[in-house]
DNA sequence: GTGAAAGCGCTAACAG
DNA sequence: CTGTTAGCGCTTTCAC
C-alpha cells in the first residue's frame, strides 16, 4: 500500500491540492505549510507517483530515442553510445526520462514512432539517423507535428531541430592541415553523395583546395555507397592505379582503414590519411589513424537539449546546434 | 483533442467497459461485439492511453535499465549496446518498453533505482554490471523486494534473477583448446580477483592445466586492478622477465592488447594470445587477437526474458540462464 | 455478456 | 494563500 498524496495532506493537516502545489514548486504557497508538507513528505517516505502525474499532466517527461538496427557499424563505432549518454545527462538535469528501442528498417521506425505518440507515452522524439528523404523526418513532421529532433541536418531542415556538426568546416580544416602540411595530391573519398554529410564535406574539400589555388582532380574524387573497410580498400587501389596522392581524406574510419590497407599492398611512398569519428580503432590502426573526434555525446546533449527547450517552451532562438570537430592527430599524418 | 475509449464506446453502441475488454482481450466477451468495436477503433484511429492504463492497472510494463558510466571501456567494448539491444529485441516481443540512464556511481545507481521504483515508472530493473559486494543488488532484495536482473552473476545468487556466461567452462574451453595444440607454458592474465567473473576463469585456467597433469607455475599467474592495455602490458613484460610463456590467457582484449604489445617489444618467440570479450578491436591487432565472445546481446536478450518471465508470474522453473561462449580463433593463436 | 460506477493518484480551475 | 471539486483515460468489481 503505497503512499499516496491524501496520506501527506492528512498528516501535514492540509488538502491534497496544497501537497501537489507544493511538489510543483508552485509560486503562492507560505514557507510554514511548505515545511510542513515536506516534514510530512519525509516522514512517510512519500514520492509522487510519476505514471499518474502524467496522467493529470498529459505529460510523461519522457523522451523517445529511435536507434537503427542494421547500422553496419551500430558496435564498431561507439557513436550511438556516445550520443545516448549525452542524450542522458542533459535530461538528468531537466528531470526527463528516456526510452529507447531499436527498429530494424524505415516502415518499423515509424510503427515504433506511432506507437510512442500514440500511447502518449513519450513527450518529444529524437531520432539518431537522419537518412537521405528520411520518411520518419517527414511523418513526423507533416502527419504528426510531433516535438522532435535529429541528429544530423536534414535535407528540409526549416521548421525541424537539429544537431550536426559543421561537416564543411570540419573536412575543410582538415585539406587545410594537409596543404600546410605542403601537401598538394589531395584525395577524397567518401560516402554516398546522397547523404548531406558527404555533399557538405566534399564540399569543404573542394573549397580548401580552391582557396590554395589547387586545381581539382575528379580522378582523385571518390563517392562510395556504403562506409565500409572493403569500398575504402577498393576506391584506393584504384587511385593508385591512377596516380600516388600524397594525402587521402577519408568521410569514415572504415573507409580509412582500407585505405591504410590498400597502401600497405601498393604504395610506394608514405601517404598520409585521415578518418573520420575516431573511432576507438583508429589508434589501433599502423600507423595509428588521424582522424576528426564529431563529438558525439555533445551531440546528444544538445539534441536533447534541443528538444527539451521546445517541450517547456524556451524560447531558445535557434532550431540547430552546430558542434565544432576536434582534428585527432596521429601517425599517419606525421 | 484525442480519442478515448468513450468515442469508440459511444461509435460502436457499447460501454467504455466493454471496450476496454476488448482491448485486454477478455475471454467472455462475444465475437459479434469484439467485431464492432475493432471496426470502431479502426474508423475513430484509437490508440489506448499507456499512462492511463498503467495507472489503472497499476504497472507500466517498462524495464528500467541502469547503465555504468565510468566503464573505462565503455565506448570500446560494444557490451552495452549490443546488450542494450538484445533487451530490445524481447521486451519489444512481450510488449514492453525500456528506459535507461546512466550513473556515476553505486550511489548515484542507488539514487536512480529508487527513483525509478518510487516514482512507478517501471515494472522491473536490469542491471548491467555485477559488482563485488553490489550495494544495487543488496539494496534491491533486501530494502525493495523488487524485480530485477543481473547480468553477470552475483556474489549471493540465491532469490537474485541472473544470465551470465559460463566463465569456468569458458576459460576451461580456451585453456583446453591451447593444451591441445601443444601448449605446456601457459599464462593468465586476468582482473581483480575480486570479481566473481575473474575467479571463474581463474579456476577454469588451473583445471584444465590439472586436468592434463600439468603443473601450476604461480608466477605465470597475474591478477590486475584493472582490465586496462597498460596492465596487461606490465603483467606481460615481468612474465617476460622470468621466462617465456608458449601461451598466454586473458580475461579481457584490452588485456591482451598490452599482451601484445610487450610480446612485440620483448619475446623472442612466437606467443599465442587469447582475448576475452571479441571487442571489434581484436580483429585490428597485430597478428589478429583470438578471442572469446561473450555473446553479449544474448545475454540482454534472456536477461529481458528472465525478468519479464517473474514480472509476468510465468514460472520459468530458473532464476538464472547460461550463455555459451564462441571462441573466435584469429592469427594470435595460430 | 455487458453496463454503471467507483477509483487508480494527481492536477487545476474556481472559490473563498 | 488554501480547500473543494471535477476530471485525466482506463480498469474492475458488482449487478443485471
Amino acid at each position: 500500500m503505497p503512499v499516496t498524496i491524501k496520506d501527506v495532506a492528512k498528516l501535514a493537516n492540509v488538502s491534497p491540492s496544497t501537497v501537489s502545489r507544493v511538489i510543483a514548486d508552485h509560486p503562492k504557497i507560505s514557507d510554514e505549510t511548505k515545511k510542513k508538507v515536506f516534514e510530512a513528505m519525509q516522514k512517510l517516505n512519500y514520492y509522487p507517483n510519476a505514471i499518474a502525474r502524467s496522467l493529470a499532466n498529459k505529460s510523461t517527461k519522457t523522451l523517445g530515442l529511435i536507434l537503427p538496427n542494421a547500422e553496419e557499424d551500430l558496435f564498431i563505432n561507439p557513436f550511438f553510445i556516445q550520443a545516448m549518454r549525452g542524450i542522458s545527462v542533459y535530461a538528468q538535469k531537466k528531470g526527463y526520462y528516456i526510452m529507447y528501442t531499436y527498429s530494424n528498417n524505415e516502415n518499423e521506425e515509424i510503427d515504433f514512432i506511432k506507437n510512442y505518440i500514440y500511447s502518449k507515452w513519450v513527450d518529444g522524439i529524437i531520432l539518431l539517423t537522419a537518412r537521405e528523404n528520411d520518411r520518419c523526418i517527414e511523418y513526423l513532421k507533416d502527419n504528426e507535428k510531433y516535438p522532435f529532433v535529429v541528429v544530423g541536418r536534414p535535407e528540409k531542415s526549416d521548421g525541424i531541430l537539429w544537431v550536426d556538426n559543421n561537416n564543411f568546416k570540419a573536412m575543410y580544416d582538415v585539406v587545410n592541415y594537409l596543404i600546410n602540411k605542403g601537401h598538394r595530391d589531395i584525395a577524397f573519398i567518401g560516402g554516398p553523395h546522397t547523404l548531406n554529410v558527404t555533399r557538405d564535406r566534399l564540399d569543404g574539400y573542394l573549397r580548401a583546395l580552391k582557396v590554395h589555388g589547387i586545381s581539382v582532380d575528379e580522378k582523385l574524387i571518390y563517392e562510395q555507397v556504403d562506409f565500409t573497410e572493403m569500398k575504402g580498400y577498393e576506391a584506393m587501389m584504384e587511385i593508385l592505379d591512377y596516380k600516388e596522392p600524397s594525402a587521402v581524406v577519408t568521410t569514415d574510419d572504415l573507409i580509412a582503414f582500407g585505405v591504410l590497407k590498400a597502401i600497405k599492398e601498393k604504395a610506394a611512398n608514405k601517404i598520409a590519411v585521415v578518418g573520420f569519428n575516431n573511432t576507438p580503432l583508429a589508434e589501433y590502426q599502423q600507423p595509428k589513424l588521424t582522424s576528426v573526434d564529431i563529438k558525439a555525446e555533445e551531440l546528444g546533449y544538445y539534441a536533447a537539449k534541443l528538444l527539451i527547450g521546445k517541450l517547456e517552451n524556451e524560447d531558445i532562438g535557434t532550431n540547430h546546434y552546430i558542434i565544432d570537430t576536434e582534428l585527432i592527430e596521429r601517425e599517419s599524418t606525421l
